[in-house]
DNA sequence: CCCGTGCCCTGGCGGC
DNA sequence: TGCCGCCAGGGCACGG
């Protein structure tokens, strides 16, 4: 559930059931997943607050009294809640397990059936702004400046749609929403970026927005089905326009299927009357 | 620097 | 049916 509204699906789900829980214990099962400390540097945390749950891009982060954890679901992440270890081990395979939280009434799980899942530490002390892996990361669509964003785009020679997938030009878009994005703008996603207009990035970034506020009120996009026990199972993918939709008529050329191809590696469905290269 | 490729993992699916 | 290669919503470390 790796793009933007998934993620804040994530958050908003997680605010509401373990703000303000005090943690006792935690268990890191998938030692790889934490990445700028040691295990000893997570026991840190027994003890603390969950002060709130916040989000830049992508990426989840847990602010706690004295420290924040920023978790990345990658490709396959996913958050269970439970309200006892009985709950837990009736309803679950431990086997994907990276990080376990318990709280004072809760569990906090974190799975990750792929292991890409990433985990790491910080003091309060640490300001987000000053944070060495979210300084990477650049604006979301929702606030980033459209002259910024033209002139990252402009010096770029690469596929837009690769442009778009960096993080550190725009942030929070991945591969579903991107297809979708270009889709809305009739942009081929193997046109060269600095091609592209300042109108045509401005109407990028207004796709974007709305895009991805209409995916969040539907709770995201959930292609692969999984258990339903977390509770973000999407509804966006009923609403898609052209990802994961290759055969199946255009919406807007009723005798034009969408095909699909290889853009920077990633899968990539487009209308080919939609979508020209000038 | 910038860009393309391979890789990290595991599971599911289509094709033979 | 059984096996095998390919693909997957992401991002990083390497090369050239």
């Amino acid at each position: 559930m790796p793009e933007l509204p998934e993620v804040e699906v994530v958050r908003k789900y997680l605010e509401k059931e373990v703000t303000n829980e005090i943690i006792s214990k935690v268990f890191l099962h998938n030692k790889k997943s934490l990445r700028n400390a040691t295990e000893e540097d997570l026991w840190k945390i027994e003890s603390e607050t969950i002060v709130s749950m916040e989000r830049k891009a992508k990426h989840l982060i847990m602010r706690l009294s004295n420290h924040y954890l920023i978790m990345h679901l990658r490709m396959e992440g996913k958050f269970y809640i439970f309200n006892s270890l009985k709950e837990m081990h009736l309803s679950t395979n431990r086997f994907y397990d990276v990080l376990e939280i318990r709280t004072n009434s809760k569990i906090i799980l974190f799975q990750d059936v792929r292991r890409f899942a990433t985990i790491d530490i910080f003091k309060n002390s640490c300001l987000l702004k000053d944070n060495p892996i979210l300084s990477k990361v650049a604006d979301e669509p929702f606030t980033i400046s459209e002259k910024i964003f033209y002139e990252k785009i402009s010096k770029k020679k690469t596929a837009i749609k690769v442009a778009i997938l960096d993080q550190g030009i725009i942030s929070g878009i991945g591969n579903i929403y991107a297809d979708e994005i270009l889709f809305d703008n009739n942009i081929h996603p193997e046109t060269i970026s600095s091609s592209l207009t300042r109108k045509q990035t401005n109407s990028i970034i207004n796709s974007a927005k709305i895009i991805l506020t209409e995916s969040i009120k539907k709770n995201g996009t959930t292609i692969k089905n999984y258990t339903s026990s977390l509770g973000v199972e999407g509804s966006y993918q009923n609403f898609l326009t052209v990802h994961q939709r290759k055969g199946m008529p255009c919406i807007r050329h009723p005798n034009q299927l969408i095909i699909k191809l290889k853009v920077g590696g990633r899968g990539t469905y487009i209308c080919p009357l939609c979508q020209k290269i000038d």
